[in-house]
RNA sequence: GGGAGUUUAGCUCAGCUGGGAGAGCAUCUGCCUUACAAGCAGAGGGUCAUAGGUUCGAGCCCUAUAACUCCCACCA
């Protein structure tokens, strides 16, 4: 073996060695319990960046753990392919080869939207398997293969006859550049600085006028009114009058709304409900005419008059620049407001009134809402559940139809007979209606999020009842970030209800995400994203997955810093080192079974961290605190096992007592593995290696049974002992620093026990102290005399034979330090127990434990003091 | 406008139901001790943002304040 571990010799093979042997592979098993996740599906156009690298190594961590505690573990995989992400980019690759997408049909267009996925859509399947993640790849799904669409096609008919889908003209948030309607939560806003502008508007019997303010000049070639509040006083003569709308010399009514804040502005709006969602309410309730003057490109229309044909920053400029020529623009001041942008191509967003497919929310939402009321769906942190509320309790409609052809193509087909719509899973022979055959499908296809909200239940075969989503469904815990709790945690919560009448998952494990070593985001714009790929290349998977797992708290985000990561880099290179001592000290030893009889309370101690480590690291996966887990088990191996315990098995692995070094050898095998089958969900490759290597009887690690602690391997009495003899070892160490004694040089050591039980306990550690301290142990009856460094430790006094090293005045200062401390321990002690309140009220074990404490201190106080004095002497 | 989060060592962050402040990195000192210098041993370093309160006891619970971050809403 290597002196220093390099995963590139490792890692595929053994990723490939798991894929052939069908580990991955979940079975319908009577006789075990079904653990789930299903994937948060990546994007066909997706490249693995680190935000997925979280993602993934929870989710494995997860899943490896259920699988090794007998679960059967399924991790469903799949793709998605983001109908608008996807749509836009083969648009650009087939620009650059000079074919436009309005001169290609839409099946042409298709096959080379197919083409591209069959290139690109595996591509980010092969980066998960570089991960390690032990998804089940049989089952690899994809939103828009057979299985899915066909769960797609039966909601849309199902959620359609019950009335939850319908066809309106409302008012719809519009990419001009993607051309397609987006649902609300495919806006984001920024703010920008921009303007207000005040326009005057003449009343049209040339009787004074009304000033409104906009930040969209050019929409007021769609003004069909102006409003102000009812109770505006300023206003309340004006009732009934007309005004003239500048430019374009058009008549329009004043009218009366609450919606209109009188505070705000000049107290008056004007209002273009074929362009704002606000003022398409106001023209609602007014019955105003509507009129659209942008068109779907984003170029004003020939109701635009004059302006037809510009953009809708040009119209901008020329109707401020027409209005300030004709006397209409008051006044101009700079007004920082929110802009909506597409959250794919980052174009405004225009709000425009078009037909669309809604989902009725009112009646899907209310159970979703109160599921997780009821805690039958837990949020972790549970704070997230707020989010979910506050989006749950104020949803509107869903806009589920997006005007591109790569997606579901909606299942609803026009009657060009007598006009009527008949919705079919599959294509209809004819009209339900007139009978006709002459039928013309939608040509619209379905917003991306509609069949990701069927994720949990489409990959298993819904609407089939078939035995893996008998078996599977309810899935157990979706692991996801906090980014689309809105996108698709809400959307699958209340799709599973309806459809399954079941919620899709138990606990909904939200994560951060990962920033630059600044703590910013990480972007393209910026370039400071990371690939994983390449620290992959550079440091293997186990690292990258170590260094995302340490220190992970749920929701919370994490920053991605080298130095972390070389740090987990030189933990894999300890863990691979404390394996090659262990291996080449313990080959050709019968190391199955520990022999209790001959164990020491060294093998002792490090046998009850084991216990204690085992329990936590199941109660922590558990509770899904993984950051938590990874620290300890990094502190468990690196102090516990590393420093101390293979250092303390040298005097027993050396020596040439068979019976000893059998033991010895046995325990440190057993710890060893067991460590690295807790080691294992976070770091596979390493520990896999490791553990075939250290047992060439076993398959694999990975369906090895997960440890469970064993009470026969506990000794809390020993192990407690034994730290008693580490603080003498800690004692004589920092001794040798503070004088200088360099370790190559053997010192003599004098103990002197206080108690007999005490001098029994050392001397059974006799060979441990000798080892790690470079001395030879001789024990004393009585203080000795001379010139001796010395210290006091709870068991027993220790003495340094060091000559001219030695300062008594130095000495007795250091002692009256340590008796000082040991007198404000008593003193706190002593404070507390005499506390009545906390006599009363304590825990019991607290009560205990500082009674102990008192005790101990009393002791060694006296055998400072005696120290002292005999020193003085 | 509404809501959430953060504030702990020089830096990055842990700290699970309240019971004596922790890690990694960085710094200083000494070591190539036959698993590992990507290492070993030792050391220094903190009014746990501020002010109150509850409690026998507060980094943790409550109230207020400040700074930073994020999400939602979108009053033209």
């Amino acid at each position: 073996m290597d002196k220093i571990y390099n995963p590139k010799n490792t890692e595929d093979r053994i990723y490939n060695n798991w894929l052939d042997k069908g580990y991955f592979t979940a079975k319908v098993d009577k006789d075990k319990k079904p653990f789930t996740i299903v994937i948060p599906p990546p994007n066909i156009t997706g490249q693995l960046h680190m935000g997925h690298a979280l993602n993934n190594t929870i989710q494995d961590i997860i899943i490896r753990f259920k699988r090794m505690q007998g679960y059967s573990a399924l991790w469903l995989p799949g793709t998605d392919h983001a109908s608008i992400a996807t749509e836009v980019k083969i648009v650009a690759k087939l620009k650059e080869e000079g074919i436009k997408k309005e001169d290609i049909t839409r099946e042409e267009f298709l096959k080379h939207a197919f083409a591209w996925k069959e290139q690109y859509g595996g591509r980010i399947v092969e980066q998960l398997k570089k991960l390690g993640s032990s998804c089940d790849w049989s089952r690899l799904a994809f939103t828009m293969d057979e299985k899915c669409s066909k769960a797609v096609r039966h909601v849309f008919v199902k959620l359609y006859d019950k009335g939850l889908i319908y066809k309106g003209k409302k008012i719809i948030n519009w990419c001009p550049d993607c051309k397609t309607a987006l649902s609300d939560a495919e806006v984001e806003y920024e703010e920008s600085d921009s303007f207000l502008w005040h326009i005057r508007y003449p009343f049209a019997n040339g009787k004074g006028e009304i000033i409104v303010a906009t930040t969209r000049p050019e929409t007021m070639l769609g003004d069909t009114a102006v409003a102000v509040n009812p109770d505006d006083k300023r206003y309340k003569k004006y009732s009934g009058q007309k005004l003239i709308l500048p430019l374009l010399n058009k008549e329009i009514p004043l009218i009366y709304d609450g919606y209109v804040e009188k505070d705000f502005g000049t107290g008056a709006v004007k209002i273009t409900p074929a362009h704002d969602p606000n003022d398409f309410e106001v023209g609602l309730r007014h019955n105003l005419e509507v009129i659209k003057v942008i068109g779907d490109d984003g170029i004003m229309n020939e109701n635009a008059g004059v302006y037809k044909g510009l953009t809708r920053e040009e119209c901008r400029k020329k109707i401020v620049e027409d209005l300030e020529k004709q006397g209409y623009l008051v006044k101009t001041e700079p007004y920082k407001h929110n802009v909506g942008k597409c959250y794919r191509c980052r174009s405004i967003v225009e709000p425009s009134v078009s037909e669309q497919w809604f989902v009725k929310m009112d009646e899907l939402a209310a159970p979703a809402i109160e599921i997780v009321k009821e805690k039958k769906i837990k949020f972790i942190p549970e704070r997230f559940e707020k989010t979910y509320f506050n989006w749950m309790e104020n949803i509107k409609d869903w806009c589920i139809s997006r005007q591109l052809w790569w997606g579901h193509r909606i299942p609803a087909y026009y009657c060009q007979n007598c006009g009527k719509i008949t919705v079919s899973e599959d294509k209809p022979e004819k009209c339900k209606y007139c009978s006709s055959t002459n039928l013309k499908q939608d040509e619209d296809v379905l917003d991306t999020w509609f069949s990701s909200a069927l994720w949990p239940f489409s990959t298993l075969g819904y609407p089939d009842k078939t035995e893996d989503l008998k078996y599977f469904y309810p899935t157990n815990v979706l692991v996801t970030a906090y980014d689309i709790i809105f996108f698709w945690v809400a959307r699958m919560i209340f799709s599973g209800l309806e459809h399954m009448k079941k919620i899709p998952f138990k606990e909904v494990l939200i994560h951060g995400i990962v920033r630059d070593s600044q703590g910013r985001k990480m972007s393209k714009s910026l370039g400071n994203g990371v690939d994983p790929l390449t620290v992959i290349d550079e440091y293997g998977a186990d690292t990258l997955r170590f260094s995302l797992s340490m220190g992970v708290a749920p929701g919370g985000d994490t920053r991605f810093i080298k130095e972390k990561v070389e740090s987990c880099r030189n933990f894999m290179n300890k863990i691979w080192n404390a394996s090659r001592f262990v291996l080449s000290n313990t080959e050709n030893i019968e190391t199955d079974k520990i022999d209790e009889n001959c164990i020491t309370d060294a093998d002792k101690w490090i046998l009850s961290k084991l216990f204690v480590l085992e329990k936590e690291i199941t109660d922590n996966l558990n509770k899904y605190e993984i950051g938590l887990a990874a620290s300890k088990l990094y502190d468990f191996l690196w102090s516990d096992f590393c420093d101390w315990y293979l250092e303390l098995s040298k005097p027993y692995i050396y020596s040439n007592d068979e019976k000893k070094r059998k033991t010895t050898a046995s325990v440190l095998v057993y710890v060893l593995k067991n460590a690295l089958k807790l080691l294992h969900p976070f770091i596979p490759f390493i520990t896999e290696e490791i553990y075939l290597a250290l047992d060439k009887n076993q398959e694999s690690i990975m369906i090895s049974k997960w440890p469970e602690p064993d009470k026969n391997l506990y000794f809390k009495k020993e192990a407690e002992n034994f730290e008693r003899v580490m603080e003498i070892i800690k004692s004589v160490r920092n001794i040798r620093a503070e004088k200088g004694v360099s370790f190559s040089k053997t010192v003599n050591l004098q103990i002197l026990a206080y108690k007999k039980e005490y001098e029994n306990i050392i001397k059974n550690a006799v060979a441990y102290i000798e080892k790690l301290l470079n001395c030879k142990v001789e024990f004393i009856e009585s203080e000795p005399q001379g010139k001796f460094v010395s210290q006091v430790t709870f068991l027993a006094g220790l003495f340094i034979p060091l000559g001219e090293l030695i300062d008594i005045d130095e000495e007795i200062k250091k002692l009256n330090l340590e008796l000082e401390k040991c007198e404000s321990e008593i003193q706190r002690a002593e404070k507390l127990l005499s506390n009545q309140g906390f006599v009363a009220k304590a825990p019991k074990q607290l009560l205990d434990k500082e009674k102990e404490k008192l005790k101990n201190y009393t002791e060694m106080k006296e055998n400072i003091k005696a120290r002292i004095e005999n020193i003085k002497n």
